[in-house]
DNA sequence: GCATGATCATGC
DNA sequence: GCATGATCATGC
């Protein structure tokens, strides 16, 4: 006898919530110790076949077709702070570049087989089988008229760029909240034939990226904290059918060219001028928030917003940085899986402002997404400081100040060594430090100063700021 | 004048 | 106390 009556939204719902609270081990008995699947697609597998007890399949259709539910499992983490975010990315279906040019979006098989989802959220961890893995989250989904909207505009740009036979310049930055990632296992063997140029492309799938991910977790688990504000709420641009670019855009337009008292003036706002985030909280400002509100939808979309202070000569003053990386974890995560990659992967909004004498301009504020060699380029300064850290090559050489400080000279990648990034320091101090997983070989320390990634300012000029 | 190492201000 | 988003300061 079935378990569940797979002509019900309902009854398919109530069983998969059952599952909260158990592992796969507890929730299928015994016969599940037998299973005998392999591979990278597991739990989602045993999951099917031994809780739902349906076949595994790959088809076009829907999980459950009567309904048109599809089944997502996905993996949680928890943070240093206790709070629970998605592991990765929401992986959905294979992006047919034969097929989908000819396909709208509400007809597409896309949206037929991805609209109604039912996710199964499990904490993941690498000392345990997957068999015991405590499931936390299970809900459905669906996508509220502005998120919906915001995936159709993503489906349709990657339409377009297929339509362009720029299929093989696809990549997870082109869009919002929908993704195109890469799909396969190794590059070769998933390279694809596109429909409008004769060069092959990388296999793709959709894939709800990872702030989208976690803004179902928040919803499903009822647990949205931060103070957020919505672009799509604000009464300017409600119900005018805009997408986040151009609300972005509309906002931003009317201030190009104009100073920076002059904006704060129009704006009415009084923010901290000698605060080193003074231009984040203007940019904030001129978005319609306050400096301390999360921008959802570009928390949703893992937007990357950085303002730029452009010399006369139009050099940005400084390179961009981004988070501290711990050393340990540096050398133990593969690139794929690196935060430095996803960084990169990320879809960007820069604003920039020109230094003219003593007055700062806004230049213009542009969205901006890093092409695939530049990302492949940038991995050689991610390749090297992962092989000095292995190593323990770190320290080249201590000099002193002439007010007598100590100035530590590193092997890290330089801004001369690579046209896009760099590894520079990033802390309080030089006292606030990360444990090295290997002595440093010159000077024996065990633990050194945070250093990070930077984006190189020379490429922000040439590649961004002036293209 | 720029590259690089060092550090700051804010908010949670 | 720390992450974030930055700027400062020195010396080549």
């Amino acid at each position: 006898m079935k378990k569940y009556d797979d002509t019900s939204k309902a009854s398919i719902i109530d069983f998969a919530k059952k599952l909260r609270g158990q592992t796969l081990r507890e929730a299928c008995g015994k016969e599940i110790e037998a299973h005998g699947i392999q591979g990278k697609g597991n739990f989602g597998q045993i999951l099917e076949k031994y809780y739902f007890e349906y076949p595994i399949n790959s088809k076009a259709e829907p999980d459950f077709p009567k309904v048109g539910i599809e089944l997502k499992s996905s993996p949680l983490k928890v943070l240093k702070n206790d709070q629970v975010r998605a592991k990765e990315r929401v992986v959905l279906s294979i992006i047919d570049y034969l097929k989908v040019h000819e396909e709208h979006f509400e007809t597409s098989s896309f949206w037929q087989k991805n609209s109604h989802l039912l996710f199964v959220f499990y904490l993941h961890s690498k000392d345990e089988y997957l068999l015991d893995y405590l499931i936390k989250l299970v809900d459905d989904w669906e996508y509220s008229a502005d998120d919906k909207r915001v995936i159709r505009h993503d489906w349709e740009i990657i339409n377009q760029k297929i339509k362009d036979g720029k299929a093989h310049e696809l990549s997870e930055g082109d869009t919002f909240y929908l993704g195109a990632c890469t799909k396969g296992s190794t590059a070769m063997k998933s390279l694809r034939v596109q429909p409008f140029n004769d060069e092959k492309a990388k296999q793709r799938a959709y894939s709800l990226k990872p702030g989208y991910v976690n803004h179902i977790i928040a919803k499903i688990a009822q647990a949205e904290t931060g103070v957020y504000g919505k672009l799509f709420e604000q009464p300017a641009v409600l119900c005018a059918n805009l997408s986040i670019e151009e609300i972005v855009n509309l906002h931003f337009k009317p201030f190009y060219g104009m100073d920076v008292d002059n904006i704060l003036k129009k704006l009415n706002v009084k923010p901290n001028k000698n605060a080193k985030n003074f231009l984040a909280s203007l940019t904030k400002a001129i978005l319609g928030f306050e400096s301390n509100q999360e921008i959802e939808e570009f928390v949703k979309a893992d937007v990357q917003v950085k303002t730029i202070r452009l010399q006369e000569n139009t050099l940005p003053k400084e390179s961009v940085s981004f988070p501290c990386f711990e050393y340990r974890s540096l050398i133990e995560t593969d690139w794929e899986d690196s935060e430095f990659k996803s960084i990169l992967e990320s879809k960007f909004l820069f604003i920039f402002y020109q230094i003219e004498g003593k007055k700062l301009f806004l230049k213009e504020a542009k969205f901006w997404n890093m092409p695939n060699a530049d990302i492949l380029e940038a991995k050689q300064v991610w390749d090297v400081t992962v092989k000095n850290i292995k190593t323990g090559k770190i320290v080249k050489e201590v000099t002193k100040t002439k007010a007598g400080k100590k100035k530590r000279h590193t092997y890290f990648p330089k801004s001369k060594h690579n046209r896009i990034s760099h590894v520079r320091p990033h802390a309080k101090n030089s006292h606030d430090t990360f444990d090295l997983p290997v002595a440093d070989n010159k000077t024996g320390v065990t633990e050194y100063t945070k250093h990070c990634f930077w984006l190189n300012n020379r490429y922000v000029r040439d590649e961004i700021c002036l293209k």
